[in-house]
DNA sequence: ATAACAAACTAACAATTGTTAGTTTTAATT
DNA sequence: AATTAAAACTAACAATTGTTAGTTTGTTAT
């Protein structure tokens, strides 16, 4: 599946008015108009709206997926494990936080086939971060409090912080992972 | 400004339906069906869907801004007031997670003046909970962290609580508080 | 030059959108 | 029983939606 130029300019100009508007919102003309053509023009590359939202998310959900079994895998000790989760979000946010924003926002309107593909892939990729914690619980490398609310709680930073990068891209990377490390694994207090 | 039965009806069913596929690409008809009537019939109750959507949303920014305003005001300890925050997130949570969920996701369909006010809020809230942040790094309360990061964090996942809350509806209230609060001060690890 | 192809265009479609007008039904009050 | 008001209905509107068909333009290879 090699991906034109054309079609990647549309795919990455999309991802940026559904960041903004989310999917339903956003009009083919709205699209077109970005791009300085017209809407019909689009279907010389694109097969629908549909394949559009598919092709902003499914990739990025399979590069999640890969990369925390990877980590998952791995034999290091759980901190390290959810330090390497962290740099994952981290490093995706960076890359593409337009196409982050839109998987989490409008995963919804995913049909068929690739919505049910899109929802197991997060649920093994929720498993495996319980996974992760288990082990860390069990290592006494990680606190025995609730388990679904520490996944829950870290998850939810990580996973909407495209939001927060949309207004401050000052910070540096590296600095920002520290923090972040510090702050969901020793906590603030 | 009395809400009629009715029209807290239309309110309610209509921010579940929004919470599910989002404002835009929920239709008059949805809502009407869901109700049981036909679309027309909405209108001897709202003046337009725009208004339904203000009406879901601007209530509970108001709560939030005037919760976090007497929480700032009050004098106790940064950490209480943190403490007291998450507690006013729970309870808007378990009230009305549809509607809070409406808020987070389509808050940017809002128009013209209801946007603006919304937006101040938003900016109001942050903050608000930047001064009591800082009073606590002030006082040794919080550790000296990122402050940007620090308020990410801990928003993010108090924002998005819905979500979570949405699957598992068994928890404690009281024991979701305790572990938030662990997790969120103390860390995971 | 010519053929071939990619990528833009114009024009239009059928369906769906929020909304209005005017009418009928339902329920409560006199 | 008659009146009134609330709340439903049918029918339709103008605008907008995603998409298709057919055509023209521009570029590259022969």
């Amino acid at each position: 599946m090699k991906l034109s130029e054309r079609k990647i300019e549309i795919i990455t100009i999309s991802a940026k008015l559904f960041k903004e508007k989310g999917y339903s919102a956003v009009t083919m003309r709205d699209i077109a108009q970005a791009m300085d053509i017209k809407a019909a023009s689009l279907y010389n590359h694109i097969k629908s709206k549909q394949e559009i939202l598919v092709l902003i998310i499914i990739e990025i959900a399979e590069e999640f997926t890969n990369v925390i079994n990877e980590i998952v895998a791995s034999d290091v000790s759980a901190i390290q494990k959810i330090e390497k989760v962290i740099q994952l979000h981290i490093d995706i946010t960076l890359r593409n936080s337009d196409a982050l924003a839109c998987l989490n926002n409008d995963w919804m309107h995913l049909a068929n086939t690739e919505l049910t593909y899109f929802i197991k892939m997060r649920e093994e990729y929720e498993e495996s971060f319980r996974t992760i914690i288990k082990q860390g619980i069990a290592n006494d490398e990680i606190k025995n409090l609730n388990i679904e609310v520490i996944i829950f709680s870290t998850l939810s930073t990580l996973r909407t912080l495209y939001i927060w990068y949309g207004k401050k891209k000052n910070i540096n990377p590296e600095v920002l992972k520290a923090n972040m490390i510090q702050v969901l694994l020793n906590g603030i207090a």
